[in-house]
RNA sequence: GGAGAUAUAGCUCAGCUGGGAGAGCAUCUGCUUGACGUGUAGAGGGUCGUAGGUUCGAGUCCUAUUGUCUCCACCA
């Protein structure tokens, strides 16, 4: 046993041990071993950061738990797999190439699509393993070994599985829709992808002439007069009397010469704007569809960069904004525009680059999603499927029930192309694996493959099953699927864990998880979120460096209940930092009284394993303590309350352990002719490796740097066992017991203070009582109250014999405490004590005998209940009875 | 426009199925006791947003109301 360092130091300590781990294999998960062993099988997949990723705040919380639960359940015996892995990210990573290639000169197209995407996996080899090894830092017990890509081999084969699967089914379809275009990125992305941001801005309300009608004319209102371009009607409500002649009617489109329709259609609200809306098919959701009613071309007007697109017009070539400008201007001079009036109002945003979207009607590919979405309704109706915390199982049912067809197809090249072929002779077209030989229609074979690939989240919807072999029917599909837990933020639901779900249970047949546990966003102390642009974020890394992986993984899990969002503070982290560093002391102490320790009778104990050892009143009270927790800790971390398990364990080891336990125990180690100190050794290592131990899973480091330190028989605390609620060491009485030497402990304390004496004074304590069985719980106990007490030396009477008159008392239950101090007493401060003593008790007696007394309390409440509280009322009458004789003496002597 | 969350000590937050209000930090006062000052002993500080209701009993359940936050939504 050698001796620790005065304080704990993370940074000598965490590499080394990870590297252990990962040497010993200890993070695999192995099927076959699970079954040969009768395991059962405990998993978690891993979502898989973005290869373009640093690891975040929002990565390190989500890795804490999943480790704290994995790690929980290896220690339990189960065959625990944490499945990891990286995702491509398309949009995020092209984005990324691109703007790297820029900086070299160098212009996407001019690389082709080979040449690009060779580029883009170089970025994968480079930046995919970064993000990792920030995941080891924090130190994560994933399955390395098993680490996966979304484009690797295996995920790359479900992804075709899956399309051509659902193709056949009839749920992929091909069509001409209006999308969500992204101007920057030039691609089409999916509604989930837009994000919805109040801006000011304005009506232009502008006058469009009616045909045949000199100096009469329709005043509508729009947002973006850019689009009058592609106008190909207007429409009013049919039930308007207002605009009931003009059905029917041309209007002239001003700067076009071209003449428009004026239709009516039940989408047009009667009291919103000026009643009569421009219908642009092309560029607007709402339009489209009613252009779709009343069977209206569909006029694009935006190339895909969002120029205008519109040769022969003076704005053909100017960016949208600018056209917007110049055409304002221009109807200004036609006497057109009518006023202009601020309006604030929703714009769609790409999530990823805030660039305004542009709706525009494209070819493109989407997933039906009304039958898939059913049985993923089904699911979380049933409980099949549940999420933690239960509240965001609204969101879940809400979204999915309004859900529309998900558009999957991206203009990119990074990412699963899209495996559709066109036969170049006939136009037909083949959805199929690999390039068809031959067209089934006209024999021809010259086939083009769409350009297209597939939206990001298409391949990590499959994530649960592609890494575990899926579609092959592998050993470890059949072993670890479905999957347990889902860890994940809140903010992803949509994009991902739904269609988990759905795919889960049309490709399986089964939910891919039992429970999703959603965690809240970490934010800054002043409640932002942390982001960029603000510069407000906080590098796990950073905080790894200074104060180690443990103080910043309980720091992300203390106080923090499921779903909620938290503030990151510095203090925090060393408020973490230095209980590692109470552990590591506590454990010191130990370590260096166990050197002179008996080691023969230690180990005669170890062999008895508690139930033949002479332990005493303290080490059974610590021990039932400790068992307690066990089983407090495991029926909290089963119900996915990380936070709540982690402040018992912590209170346990600061409070009960280091700040009662051992200093109860000291007296006993220093005197070596002590016959119990033996006892106090054993208890204080078996309670400390079971604390350890309850503890691993929320800080691995240090709690295995002093496991391995601690003992030579196990080689590591993470394939140790969990700590299981034992009968054996269930002592009711003893925690009874020494709660009430803590009482007087703490009276005896408080006494003290408010007298100002230092401790360097010791003082005789008195203890009486009339209880027989409390004077022999002082009796046993009297070696405590030196060191906590204070005390010279310990009396334990029936009566107050001996006892100075004008001796500072306290009372606790069934006895009362005196301490002579001569002349520090002020019989006036004594009598004032007594006084508040006498208020409390009073308040105190009056609630309990309030509901005593309540008939309706007595004849409805449980008996339990009323039985404690009877107890209660015993326990105030007589120390009430305590201080009122006190006083009474002491008034008398005043 | 819908939906959800939240309101508890100066600050940040816990408080599970209703049974005498908790933690960390901050503040104040002690302590060079042979693990730890990254420590230790104590103290002060809360009408649990407001108003009703259910109950023997409500921070906890229900209703309304106010404030804050978030998500969803095609009002041009």
């Amino acid at each position: 046993m050698k001796e620790l360092e005065k304080n704990y130091n993370p940074s000598q300590i965490e590499d080394k041990l990870y590297q252990k781990w990962l040497d010993n294999k200890y993070f695999h998960a192995d099927a076959r071993r699970g079954k040969r062993e009768g395991k059962k099988p405990f998993t978690i997949v891993m979502p898989p950061p973005n290869i373009t990723g640093q690891l975040h705040m929002g990565h390190a919380l989500d890795n804490t738990m999943q480790d704290i639960l994995t790690r929980f359940k290896r220690m339990q015996g189960y065959e625990a797999l944490w499945q990891p892995g990286t995702d491509h990210a398309a949009i995020a990573t092209e984005v990324k190439v691109i703007d790297k290639l820029k900086s070299e000169g160098i212009d996407k197209q001019d690389l082709g699509r080979e040449g690009f995407l060779e580029k883009c996996w170089d970025w994968k080899k480079e930046y995919g393993a970064r993000i990792i090894n920030q995941l080891h830092k924090l130190g994560s017990s994933a399955d390395w070994e098993r680490e996966r890509f979304t484009m690797d081999k295996g995920c790359s084969d479900a992804v075709l599985e899956v399309f051509i699967k659902l193709y056949e089914k009839g749920y992929i379809y091909k069509g001409s829709r209006i999308i969500n275009w992204c101007p920057v990125c030039k691609t089409s992305i999916s509604d989930a992808e837009v994000e919805h941001e109040e801006q000011n801005g304005f009506f232009w309300h502008i006058n469009y002439p009616i045909v045949g009608e000199e100096g009469r004319y329709v005043e509508i209102a729009t947002t973006r007069p850019e689009t009058l371009l592609g106008d190909t009607a207007v429409a009013v409500n049919p039930e308007d009397e207002r605009y009931q002649d003009l059905v029917g009617k041309m209007l002239e489109l001003p700067l076009t010469g071209r003449q428009i329709p004026v239709v009516a259609d039940e989408y047009v609200d009667k009291e919103f704007g000026t009643g009569c809306v421009k219908i642009t098919p092309a560029h607007d959701p709402n339009d489209f569809e009613v252009g779709k009613r009343h069977n209206l071309e569909e006029i694009c007007i935006m190339h895909d960069d969002a120029t205008i697109d519109c040769p022969g017009t003076p704005y053909d070539g100017m960016d949208r904004y600018e056209a917007r400008k110049a055409m304002v201007e221009d109807l200004k001079k036609l006497g057109l525009l009518v006023k202009i009036v601020p309006h604030s109002h929703n714009v769609g945003t790409h999530d990823r680059c805030k660039t305004t979207v542009e709706p525009m009607v494209k070819p493109q590919w989407f997933v039906r999603m009304e039958e898939m979405a059913k049985p993923a309704i089904e699911a979380i109706k049933t409980g099949e499927l549940k999420i933690v915390p239960e509240s965001f199982g609204k969101t879940y049912l809400h979204w999915l029930e309004g859900i529309r067809d998900w558009c999957i197809s991206r203009q990119l090249w990074w990412g699963h192309r899209i495996p559709a072929y066109t036969c170049q002779d006939c136009g037909e077209m083949l959805v199929a694996k690999e390039m068809p030989g031959k067209c089934p229609k006209c024999g021809g074979v010259h086939f083009r493959q769409d350009e297209d690939t597939l939206d990001t989240w298409f391949s990590s919807a499959l994530w649960p099953f592609s890494t575990l072999g899926w579609p092959e029917k592998t050993e470890e599909l059949e072993y670890f699927y479905p999957t347990d837990v889902l860890v994940t933020g809140y903010d992803i639901i949509f994009f991902w864990v739904i269609r988990m779900v759905f795919s889960g249970l049309e490709q399986t047949g089964k939910c891919p998880f039992h429970t999703v546990l959603i965690h809240g966003l970490v934010r800054d102390s002043q409640g932002r979120k942390m982001s960029k642009s603000l510069g407000n974020g906080i590098d796990p890394l950073e905080v790894i460096d200074k104060y180690g992986a443990d103080a910043l993984r309980m720091t992300l899990i203390t106080g923090n209940a499921p779903g909620n969002d938290m503030r990151f503070y510095w203090e925090r982290v060393e408020n973490s930092r230095n209980f590692a560093n109470k552990v590591w002391n506590a454990s010191r102490f130990i370590m260096m009284n166990m050197e002179k320790a008996p080691l023969e009778q230690m180990k005669a104990y170890d062999l008895a394993d508690g139930k033949a050892v002479p332990l005493t009143m303290p080490d059974k009270w610590i021990l039932s303590k400790v068992n307690g927790l066990a089983r407090e800790m495991t029926e909290n971390l089963d119900k996915y309350e990380l936070g709540i398990a982690l402040q018992k364990v912590y209170d346990f080891i600061w409070e009960e352990f280091c700040d009662w336990y051992i200093e109860m125990v000291k007296p006993r180690l220093w005197n070596e002719e002590d016959e119990t100190r033996a006892a106090a050794l054993w208890t204080l290592k078996t309670v400390l490796i079971q604390s350890l131990k309850l503890l691993h899973p929320y800080m691995p480091f240090v709690t295995e740097e002093i496991f391995c330190n601690l003992q030579e028989e196990e080689e590591s605390i993470m394939i140790s066992s969990w700590p299981e609620y034992r009968k054996e060491w269930n002592f009711a009485a003893e925690e009874q017991e020494v709660e009430t030497i803590k009482e007087a402990v703490r009276a005896i304390r408080n006494v003290r203070t408010s007298m100002n004496v230092p401790p360097s004074r010791k003082a005789k304590v008195y203890v009486v009582s009339q209880e027989e069985k409390i004077l022999e719980i002082f009796r046993h106990s009297k070696v405590f109250f030196a060191t906590l007490g204070f005390a010279s030396e310990v009396c334990i009477q029936s009566d107050k014999n001996q006892i100075a008159e004008d001796a500072v008392s306290a009372v606790i239950s069934q006895a009362t405490i005196y301490m002579p101090f001569a002349e520090l007493v002020d019989i006036a401060k004594e009598l004032e004590r007594l006084q508040k003593e006498k208020e409390r008790l009073t308040k105190e007696l009056a609630r309990v005998n309030g509901m005593l007394s309540n008939e309706r309390f007595v004849s409805k409440a449980p008996e339990a209940k009323i039985n404690e509280e009877k107890a209660k009322q015993e326990k105030y009458t007589q120390m009430m009875a305590q201080v009122e004789e006190r006083l009474a003496q002491l008034q008398q002597k005043a």
